[in-house]
RNA sequence: GGUGGGGUUCCCGAGUGGUCAAAGGGGGCAGACUGUAAAUCUGCUGCGUAAGCUUCGAAGGUUCGAAUCCUUCCCCCACCA
């Protein structure tokens, strides 16, 4: 199958500025197309991953994508989809932060050879700009009046805009026009709030090229809240460990809801749409096992084959396998595990021995283990009824924790359903 | 620059001298029900095991007592220029 109906089937497509050219040149081979990542922070979130996903399924049809780290534009801060100024980051922490995202785009794009992919960042030709210089051969071919008609623009409008900002759209197509000159590029993808910018390039490639060229973007996801996809509480959902545990990862896909499954597979894994068909219908309580299946996939896309096997047992001990029987078919190498579970995969604690010992209080222990954030709210959540200690509910708040409470040297504390540490004797 | 309106806890938003750690909603966490889902219902939701401590843009001041009154400063919004 051509690429452009593979994204087409697995739903990428959201907008299109010229659907049949688009069509037409995407599916021969060897189109080169970009898309955009600001270094705003040194690691990516599930939000970023759809254009990349994209982009894989682009790559491994032969087209040759330019992932372009916007270390130039991150100076500035793209104004779309967001309600309010972020604040400005140093030159030193985006240069960081650029440095950290090749590494992570790395792992879902091959970059091993220019004519495969390649990736550029933009402060290469945004930085050394001259400011009436730009002004003059970029700056005219831009209306105001017709940049204040942009969606984006009037959301901010209300909260207020700086100049600032509102120059974003004009780099970005500025660098859509460089990419077209310098490495024949000649298409944009990007989420659906990039749209005022795709389409800002393409009439700035237009006049200063005379050349066509074409955008596509893709769905801005949510819940059925309308929440943004890829956001909870503690924030986003990273793809950097040290900022979202692999556990958390994997959690967040086996999480997702019932109704979304099909939807994500087809987004964020590589297996077949007519095998995603069939597992996104299977009735409950099977269609858990779609859920492993997603979680599985995207972990190991994320953090590789290893740690998502580790992950899947540890959790699936831990909460059930839902397929045990292997009874559901799957391309996914999912498959070869049976179940077999080990407390040692889970999050772990070491406890010194003196303190163990002596014995400790059972909120501190919560606390320092990292399951609560604070003695008070271990305490509200012992009262609560939510608090485990090696699957004993707990009801005393003043208990204390000694070492007859280890078996074998470790206890399991539990906070609420999900929310798991294993504590040893140091 | 002028005039007017504002800045309250994670968010929205009430509160105009004590009864305010601050209504209500959202979000979050937990419990019940379930399938580690959704929906629903219930509890909790500044810190602190407690005494107590810190919070209502910032700093001062008035007062027995301030989120509420006064002064200065910072920031935001609207209209005008």
């Amino acid at each position: 199958m051509n690429a452009f109906d593979i994204l087409e089937q697995r739903g990428f497509f959201y907008q299109h500025t010229d659907e049949e050219a688009t069509k037409k040149l995407l599916n021969a081979e060897g189109e080169a197309f970009y898309i955009g990542i600001d270094p705003t922070a040194d690691s990516m979130h599930v939000g970023h991953l759809l254009p990349i996903m994209a982009a894989r399924h682009l790559q491994r049809h032969g087209h040759r994508p330019v992932i372009l780290i916007g270390g130039g534009t991150a100076r500035v801060g793209d104004p779309s989809g967001k309600t309010e100024m972020r604040k400005m980051l140093s030159e030193q922490d985006i240069a960081d932060n650029a440095t950290a995202l090749r590494q992570q785009v790395g792992r879902f794009l091959d970059f091993s050879d220019d004519d495969k992919g390649i990736l550029v960042n933009n402060s290469d030709w945004l930085d050394g700009l001259g400011y009436i210089e730009f002004l003059r051969d970029v700056g005219k071919h831009f209306s105001v009046n017709r940049m204040l008609t942009a969606e984006s623009v009037k959301q901010r409008l209300e909260t207020g805009l700086s100049f600032l900002e509102f120059n974003y759209t004009l780099l970005q197509a500025y660098d859509f026009y460089v990419l077209r000159r310098d490495r024949n590029c000649r298409f944009q993808f990007g989420g659906q709030d990039q749209w005022g910018n795709i389409v800002a390039g393409i009439d700035l490639t237009r006049r200063m090229l005379s050349q066509e060229v074409y955008g596509a973007t893709f769905p801005l996801l949510t819940n059925s809240q309308g929440q943004k996809f890829g956001k909870t509480v503690a924030g986003a959902v990273w793809l950097d460990p040290k900022r979202t545990s692999t556990t958390d990862y994997y959690q967040f896909w086996r999480n997702v809801e019932d109704t979304e499954v099909t939807k994500l597979l087809c987004f964020f894994t590589d297996l077949p749409v007519a095998e995603i068909q069939r597992l996104g219908a299977l009735e409950a309580p099977a269609i858990n096992r779609a859920k492993e299946i997603l979680a599985f996939e995207a972990t190991a896309l994320a953090h590789g084959f290893q740690e998502a096997e580790r992950v899947f047992h540890a959790i699936a001990g831990r909460f059930g396998f839902a397929d045990p029987e292997g009874k559901i078919q799957t391309s996914s190498r999912i498959a070869q595990f049976r179940p077999e579970s080990s407390t040692k995969d889970l999050p772990t604690y070491a406890l010194g021995k003196a303190a163990a010992e002596a014995g400790i209080w059972i909120c501190a222990l919560f606390t320092e283990s990292g399951l609560q954030t604070g003695n008070g709210a271990a305490r509200r959540l012992i009262q609560g009824g939510g608090a485990y200690l090696n699957e004993e509910r707990l009801t005393d708040v003043q208990r204390q924790v000694t070492l007859q409470d280890f078996q074998d040297g470790e206890l399991v504390l539990r906070a609420g359903k999900k929310n798991l540490r294993r504590v040893v004797i140091e």
